[in-house]
DNA sequence: TCCAGTTACTTGACATATCAACTATTGTGT
DNA sequence: ACACAATAGTTGATATGTCAAGTAACTGGA
């Protein structure tokens, strides 16, 4: 395809077919991500305290802080006030460890753990909705073609 | 196990299908906008304040405040310190309206418009770059993909 | 033993997103 | 003309993301 043609198919205002693609992505997970943030409010938490939540759930056990922030995309800096209002929510606590007094290990409190069984069905329900639309074939292919967008960035960050 | 699940750590597998495509996506375009942000950085802008220079850019006319957020995912009340931005930077200005006083236009600068030509070519070869590996045909999938993806969720939120 | 480097976090400054509430201005009905 | 609703934006409180810089604790080598 001639860069001309291409350029007539591009819909107005994108400057090529990446750009339409990044952008397309872009939205897509904005507007998706406006309903999980609604539906985590109603039960007082945000994305990402949800994020550190399901992550510790996970894990099965207590995790030091800086190894919730490596499993999330969060930077590190950022993991301390998002673990500060989880403690003050009462969903989580810090537990300095013993061995190595410079590590503090994070924890769910039982009342994180039922915060996130109240939350299971919902969010399956959520994205039952939200992607509904997809067939099975359709969201393998997504998910492939996502993953091999990302390879770039992903070397280029360090991931 | 797929490279996501290897990525964050996660013990257990996806809840669905579904939640593993949900995943790929945010995870996908978290990395890509971290790459993005850099670029910006190096030219002392951040991402949201380049949207809005684009916008006015696309639309070759001063803009009602209202009428940028409104062709961004951002909220209202977002934009009015985006703007204060801006306008400290040089990037733009604010010009009441002398018929609606209400109306508050935002105008691109010539440094703002500069700014905006000096992006161009880095912009349009990172977009090179980082999708460069998906092939005409798969980023055409990838974009209807995600234009169907986002369609519940955009009636959802009044889109 | 002591010091320098590393590791695990925390803090501070700033940009942004969210909602609710507020101001200013305009339009509308009576 | 007056009361009230609608519109355009701003402000304030809280949550989060970013980087740079700081603190506390461990580790390895002279």
């Amino acid at each position: 395809m001639t860069e001309l043609e291409q350029s007539i198919k591009l819909k107005r205002g994108f400057r090529s077919l990446r750009e339409e693609a990044m952008l397309n992505l872009v939205r897509t997970v904005d507007q998706t991500q406006i309903a999980f943030t609604r539906l985590f409010r109603e039960h007082g938490i945000t994305p990402q305290q949800y994020n550190v939540l399901r992550i510790l759930s996970g894990a099965g056990e207590p995790l030091p802080c800086l190894e919730v922030a490596a499993r999330m995309v969060t930077v590190v800096p950022a993991i301390t006030g998002l673990i500060d209002r989880l403690e003050k929510a009462g969903l989580a606590v810090r537990k300095r460890c013993a061995d190595d007094r410079r590590i503090i290990f994070v924890e769910l409190t039982p009342g994180g753990r039922g915060l996130l069984k109240a939350l299971e069905e919902p969010v399956d329900r959520l994205h039952e909705e939200l992607l509904g639309q997809l067939t099975d074939t359709e969201l393998k292919t997504l998910i492939r073609l996502a993953a091999k967008a990302r390879e770039t960035a992903e070397e280029r960050n360090g991931a």
